[in-house]
This record gives C-alpha cells, sequence and structure tokens, in this order.
DNA sequence: CGCATAGTTGACTACGCTCAACCCTGGTGG
DNA sequence: CCACCAGGGTTGAGCGTAGTCAACTATGCG
C-alpha cells in the first residue's frame, strides 16, 4: 500500500484527504489533542515526542517520507504524543472513520497496513534491543550496520544532525561524536563528512 | 478479537490451529527458523530474546496470557528472535496462510488484529520513553506507575522475579533493588514482600 | 561582519555496573 | 527432623563509562 500515490486511492477516501504543508518546527498535533487523523509523510521528517513529567522529552520515532504516523488515532481518542517537523514537511491528513471504512472493504489495503505496522513493531524492537548495548561505540557500530544491512552495503550519508541521532540512540552529542571517533580509530569505519564507510574489520 | 477463544473462529481457521504445551524453559522457536505460525499463549509467559554478536542477550518482549508473539511471521520468512517459555506455558499455533486468509476474508477481526498490533506498538514505545530516564528510582516509579494507570490503582503485585523485571527496565537486579529500597525512603512506595503501594507523595 | 548553530575537545562528576559476600527461603535427601 | 544446597534478593566497595558543563572551531546565514 502506497499511501503517498492519492491516485490509486478509493475514491470516497481520495475525497476525504487534505493536503498540510508544515514549516521546520512546527507542531502538527499535541499530545492529549482529540485523535482525528492518521498521517502520511509525503516530504520532509516529521518527529514523535512526549513530555515526561518535569519537562523532559522522549523522542519517540522519526517518521520519514513514505511512512506514517499517529496509527494509534484510528483506535484512541487522544493523540498520546506530540508530532513536530524536523524539517519543512508535507503530510496527507486521513480522517480516522473513512480511513477504517476502507480498510474494511479492500482486504489487500488492510493487509498492506498490517505489514506496515508489523515493520514498525519490528523497528522499535530494535531500537530497544540497541538500548542494551551499554558501550557507546558498539551501540553506533550495530546502528549504523543495520542502517544498511551490512555488509552488503557499506556506506552510509548521514542526513541528520549529529544530535538527533545521538538523541534516537539514547546518548548525548558529546557521547556520539567520540564514539565515532573512536571507531575511526578502531578501524570499523571511515569518515569523511558526513559520509561513513563500513569496514570489515570486526571489532567484536 | 480474542485468540484464545478457539469455539468462536471460523471453522477453516479452528480446523487448523494446533495447542503446544512448553515446559520452564523450553524453545518454541529459534532466531533463523522458518516462520511458520503466529502464536497465542493461553497461559504461562513467553520470553522473545535475541542473540546479538557475542552471546550476549537482549530480551524483547514478554508475551503473557491471551497475547499473540511472532506477528512479524506472516509478513516475514524467518523469525527474528527466539521464543522461550519463562514458566510452564500453553500456547496455540495459527498457521500462517490460514490466519492471512481469515484476516483478508473477516473485516472485523482485521481490524481487532490491527488495534492490538496498534496497542503493541504503543507498549514499545513506552519501553523505549522509560531508557530515556536515567536515574534508575525515577525509571522504577515511571514503570510502576504505568503498570496500574496511577493514580487511578496504586496496588502492584510484582509476579515475576526481580532479575527479570529489571532487564525489561534495561537494570542490573542490583540496581533494581536499590531503587526500590530508594523510594519506599523517600515516600513514593510502600513495599510488604512482593506487594507494593504508590503513595501520593509526588517525588517529582 | 556578527550571529546562531553544529560539531569537537577537555576536565570533572555521577551514576549504574561489577564482583563479592551475605541472608533468607524453599526444596531435597539422609 | 535436620543438614545441605540452590536461587533470589540484599548489601558493600570500587571501577568504568556516559553525562555535564565549558571552551573552542567551523560553517552557514542575515
Amino acid at each position: 500500500m502506497d499511501l503517498t500515490a492519492i491516485d490509486s486511492l478509493p475514491e470516497t477516501l481520495r475525497n476525504s484527504i487534505t493536503i498540510q504543508n508544515l514549516a521546520f518546527g512546527e507542531t502538527l498535533f499535541a499530545q492529549e489533542d482529540e485523535a482525528l487523523n492518521l498521517y502520511v509523510v509525503t516530504s520532509g521528517r516529521i518527529k514523535l515526542v512526549r513530555y515526561i513529567n518535569g519537562g523532559q522529552v522522549s523522542t519517540f520515532e522519526i517518521v520519514r517520507a513514505q511512512e506514517s504516523l499517529a496509527e494509534v488515532a484510528l483506535f484512541a481518542q487522544i493523540y498520546p504524543c506530540t508530532a513536530v517537523a524536523e524539517i519543512d514537511s508535507q503530510v496527507i491528513a486521513y480522517p480516522k472513520s473513512e480511513f477504517l471504512n476502507v480498510l474494511r472493504a479492500y482486504p489487500e489495503m488492510a493487509q498492506d497496513f498490517m505489514s506496515m505496522l508489523v515493520r514498525k513493531i519490528q523497528s522499535l524492537k530494535f531500537r530497544l534491543e540497541l538500548r542494551d548495548i551499554r558501550i557507546a561505540h558498539e551501540r553506533v557500530l550495530h546502528y549504523l550496520r543495520h542502517l544498511v544491512n551490512f555488509p552488503l552495503e557499506t556506506t552510509i550519508i548521514l542526513d541528520r544532525p549529529f544530535k538527533d541521532i545521538a538523541s534516537e540512540l539514547g546518548f548525548t552529542p558529546e557521547t556520539l561524536s567520540r564514539a565515532l571517533i573512536r571507531l575511526e580509530a578502531d578501524g570499523a569505519i571511515a569518515r569523511q563528512e558526513r559520509i561513513i564507510t563500513l569496514q570489515n574489520n570486526s571489532v567484536a
């Protein structure tokens, strides 16, 4: 299911969607808002965050182009998190009831949607697995290898600020910086600017 | 959808399932095995673990009675993790193709299944959010409050060994033990044996 | 040119980990 | 009935790693 291919959607759904443009830093919806829509990102990058007590922020998820967000809206009354544009972005809003109707009427779409949910579950489990690796440079290496399905591919272009990557990994930017330097010194990676090449020198 | 209510399942599906009993410590399926079935736990507790390079173990998920596991089997060729019984357990095995057929034929079941997947996503996100809380006693307090929907309920009975809970939280048993003692000293909780009562004394 | 921001580096701190010892309980067998 | 053992949970002491805070550089933008 490609939710960004508007033309191939059933007509009833196509007529009910709206397209929204978001500037850098703009909020799509806020924690506790009434859950009205499922969204799909057509361009840009949306960050889902949660405010824990005392103003601390936890990044739930980074949603990129072609991916959906707020699936929970389909089965809940309010959004459990806040959605903010990390860069200028565009999203499509699917009203929840219309979307559910379509899933009921088109089993193939429902199946594709389920497959996407399952992929998201796998991705979250992987991030959780990463957190169980305590040593910074080892965690970072796992992350990098996973990004490109190492050893099939070995080149990574980091398209996001290090501080965002660090927060996704559960580190401070300083620690990520030192981890990359360490990995380079150990010969596990090579760096030039924002391009990283994974080496075969297995450092456990 | 109650996947443990066998009698209410469509006949084709009901005829294709099998029931398995697992003893404490027994393996249901192993990482890299061919993905044949979706499972639902009817009693006991199943632990999903992954072996990272070098024998390190990461606990993916704890699956309890009435919950499903290995949804990924529906859309993948092999299991990405190993399933082990934490205690004596019983599971129902649903062959993947038959299960997918039923989801296609019964939109209501598909919708219930999706709702379950979304809940699982929320649960994983919560665990990830927990990991962003670095101070042990604060993380534990969040966990406890989430368990019982504090402040609506305040009593928790810990039915699993502390070492399992500690690993789910990303701590060693020693750290969990000290965190609980600290919370009790601060007046945030009261303990007697394995029963914990949350207090209203807000310690941030 | 000034300013803001990302990234790096350094010194110090603080927290959880490690490893060891100990207590307590429940189960087992003599 | 008691001796023994195994495992979970609790302490304690010391270590190691990431966090913190500050300074510095480089880059891009108005």
